[in-house]
DNA sequence: GTCGCCTGTTTATGTCGTAAACGGGAGGGC
DNA sequence: GCCCTCCCGTTTACGACATAAACAGGCGAC
């Protein structure tokens, strides 16, 4: 309830562009970088207000004075994570050096940003978005925006662009999904009550004689790998030329 | 505490293949699978164990004579969600008409299940699995052990079965966790206190423009055409024949 | 100095997961 | 037929958690 006679604007001392820290450096931002800070030291499930709250040397309750709820919280941590993109000097924005390298770019942002926080990447994985179109990774107007602009600018039609937004998107979200998962599950950092890592495989004949090969993290190069795939099948897309278009810068 | 004394296999007296229903017909499998329709027809987030009891009409502490807690519970309905592959006609753990039919089968199957269970489709998604190496959705060790099997009996190596295994995971996941979670947003099913659906567009002449691009719903020609660029990389892995072999069709 | 608001704390409430004690009914042994 | 013993669902209890509401202290404005 914000009474709206007694003072006209007289809690406006403050030139309302610094949050007036209190006593303690609260503040929903610092809040939130603590949480993803938490998380991707102890892990999801561990996460709570109080344990925040502790971890900023504060009441759980004080939280609640910048943050909504845990809900709230969480979708910010979300945010937080996606908006590293912005501080990635490999990344624009802008095309500078045509589409294929933006989007490796963009595609190997991401990447940096689900292996930099692999505890928070599921979250921004499942949590669900604004709109139906809003599809993580890229869980970012100005970056899906921008996107779309580098496409569109490119030479490809509205409906190729946002067939290549798609098919970008579901391609990061399976690669780096499975690939923060499976490195939680090989180094756990949080030390869990662990899923029992006991595998019987006998019966399961190649099961046993591939583990090597299914154990071995080639992560990396199969990233690489189905990117570079994902561009040529683009390519593609983008009306004729004289001459099919280079597919990547140079190699 | 179990009496190693008194009675030799006394309580034996059910042959241990009819699980001796109680009073309710409580079971675990029933639990199990009471557990995933309530999920299918309320949401992951209204599982409680009190709750989950109600709608087996028991108190929800009954559930824990059959289910060691609620953690043990969620990978029983993971495990009995992706083990309706096994009652699929049609999918096969053999490759009777080569292996693109097989993998088409098997990626239609898959699909089935994510679409027949989009709120339960995160938890596959996202479960810590076992090993490193159980790649979700695919979390069978009997189709993990099948697909390498058709795939190494295909001509494949030892290293491109497993690499094939490690594609189709991560497309599968991708695609199918987008399109489950875009559906939600869109159909909430569950009527939740959704995110704010107002999203203000101004700022973002390409998403205006696109809009309608990006709401169509083409989830199903997207995964159709995914999955044949996949297996037209996959069928390059194939040792050189005299002729390149055919990609859709047999072999 | 005094007052009011901003900020963190304390207290309280309802939900949840789960351990432990409880009780009644069914079946077996006599 | 009677009693004893498990089996199985219930009740009770407790600690963790999210969050609402009341509280208190300090600092700036007058």
């Amino acid at each position: 309830m914000v009474d709206p006679d007694t003072p006209g604007e007289a809690p406006a001392a403050v030139p309302a562009g610094a949050p007036q820290p209190g006593r303690s450096g609260l503040d929903r931002q610092r809040i939130i970088e603590a949480a993803v800070r938490f998380i991707d030291e102890n892990g999801l499930r561990m996460l709570t207000m109080q344990r925040l709250g502790a971890y900023l040397g504060v009441e759980g309750m004080a939280l609640y004075r910048y943050v909504p709820g845990r809900e709230a919280l969480l979708d910010g941590v979300v945010e937080s994570v996606v908006d590293e993109l912005f501080g990635d000097p490999h990344v624009h924005l802008e095309a500078h050096a045509g589409w294929v390298d933006y989007l490796q770019r963009l595609a190997h942002g991401l990447r940096r940003i689900a292996l930099a926080h692999p505890e928070a990447f599921p979250l921004v994985a499942t949590r669900p978005p604004a709109a139906p179109w809003v599809r993580p990774p890229l869980r970012s107007l100005r970056w899906i925006e921008s996107l779309l602009e580098v496409m569109t600018e490119a030479g490809f039609s509205d409906e190729n662009a946002a067939a290549v937004y798609r098919a970008f998107s579901s391609f990061l979200l399976g690669y780096l999904l499975l690939e923060v998962s499976a490195r939680g599950v090989e180094t756990g950092p949080v030390e869990e009550p662990d899923v029992s890592p006991i595998e019987d495989l006998s019966g399961y004949p190649l099961l046993q004689r591939l583990e090597p090969h299914l154990s071995v993290d080639v992560a990396a190069e199969d990233f690489e790998e189905a990117l570079e795939a994902l561009l040529d099948r683009v390519a593609l897309l983008l009306p004729r030329r004289r001459r099919p278009p280079r597919l990547t810068a140079d190699k």
